[in-house]
DNA sequence: GCACAGTTTAAACAAGCGTTTGAAATAACG
DNA sequence: CGTTATTTCAAACGCTTGTTTAAACTGTGC
């Protein structure tokens, strides 16, 4: 396993538990036995580092997010459940990618949000337009009375949902855990939150 | 004005647009033209001034909130709509009560879920139960098929879209101006995701 | 075997952080 | 006024942070 390798991958699992700005250099370059110089020489700088880190997964992610929206889009009949339920499956996928994927890469797309005032927001939106483009479009067929600002809005809320429950899913399969005795994992929660967020998006126009 | 309130108020708004690790207490004495040392003085700690600049908050909104909600629990026919909308007149008196206090408010609230691990979590739910245990009776009353189970995720759902939103408020309003040349206030916005979350509740059990 | 590029290493750097100190200034009170 | 008690102040402390340095090591091609 390559020293950039073992960087991105301690720094991967420490960002996804701790946050961005909560991890420190030492602590990535210790778990990942190698020299702390060697993020510096390897990357450049800790920026960069969390956009390489974010980068390994959007590239897995985004065609096969693409492909899913594409191919939802072409049903008669669309409903924004649909729409949303056709995320499970490249979502899921990235655990075969990686153990643990698709749990730290939403963690971390919930970090990039919180964290960091915001350059990871710009970073995704301007570097992956196509998935939100092809979203949109699904959205916008399964309903189209829905304005573009109202839209708009509705997906950001989504995205906060999303966002939050993830960076703080660990503590929520706990408590599923403690107080009903369920046994949670990521899929779980990602089948809890879509009937959710679909039903917001769906809320009649006042 | 004293030395402790010119801290609080120059904490409140820096906390709110910066984030509570994003923020140092240089920054902090030096808006309020304060001596560094003072917060120390003052407050004992960094962690002790982030509970007061909540609790200052706190104090002031959960009797209101929580008259609200009782109230809103003796109507019949409740729908959730309802129970979700008991909350906008409270907040929006936090504007009296202080200049942008709605919206310092729920950003703090924002940041104090994603920043600093959750200490902030666990002390509010601790030290303000009432507010929590009255939302979850109004809205057993207005959708009594929910579980306790879907109703303690769908809570967190919530949750996280207020708080995701209300953290970034400040650059939705900016794109809402420049996209659609709307002119929003956190009134507007506190009213747009309403409508979403009461839907996202009010979701049908699969 | 030598030279050269690529990589790793220990050490130091400069800057920022929260906190503490002890003396100076101010206020309160008999 | 004089004597406490409270509050302010500049300075320093100890620690952590991301980054840089220059020397040592590794491997590949000539």
């Amino acid at each position: 396993m390559s020293t950039k390798n073992k960087i991105l991958d301690a720094a991967e699992s420490l960002f996804a538990t701790q946050g961005f700005n909560g991890t420190s250099l030492r602590e990535i370059t210790s778990q990942a036995e190698v020299n702390l110089a060697a993020v510096n020489y390897h990357f450049g700088s800790k920026k960069e580092l969390i956009k390489s880190v974010m980068s390994r997964y959007m590239n897995e992610l985004s065609p096969r997010l693409e492909s899913a929206l594409v191919e939802v889009c072409k049903r008669d009949n669309l409903n924004l459940l649909e729409v949303f339920s056709a995320f499970i499956e490249p979502l899921l996928s990235l655990n075969d990618f990686k153990e643990n994927g698709t749990s730290n890469f939403l963690q971390l797309l919930g970090r990039g949000y919180s964290d960091s005032q915001g350059f990871l927001r710009w970073f995704l939106t301007t570097q992956y337009p196509g998935v939100i483009n092809n979203f949109v479009k699904a959205v916008q067929k399964a309903y189209p009375e829905l304005t573009a600002e109202e839209m708009f809005w509705r997906l950001h809320f989504t995205m906060g949902t999303v966002v939050f429950t993830m960076s703080s899913s660990d503590a929520l399969i706990d408590i599923a855990k403690s107080d009903f005795d369920k046994t949670m994992d990521i899929a779980g929660v990602i089948k809890k939150v879509i009937p959710y967020v679909a039903a917001g998006v769906s809320a009649p126009l006042l």
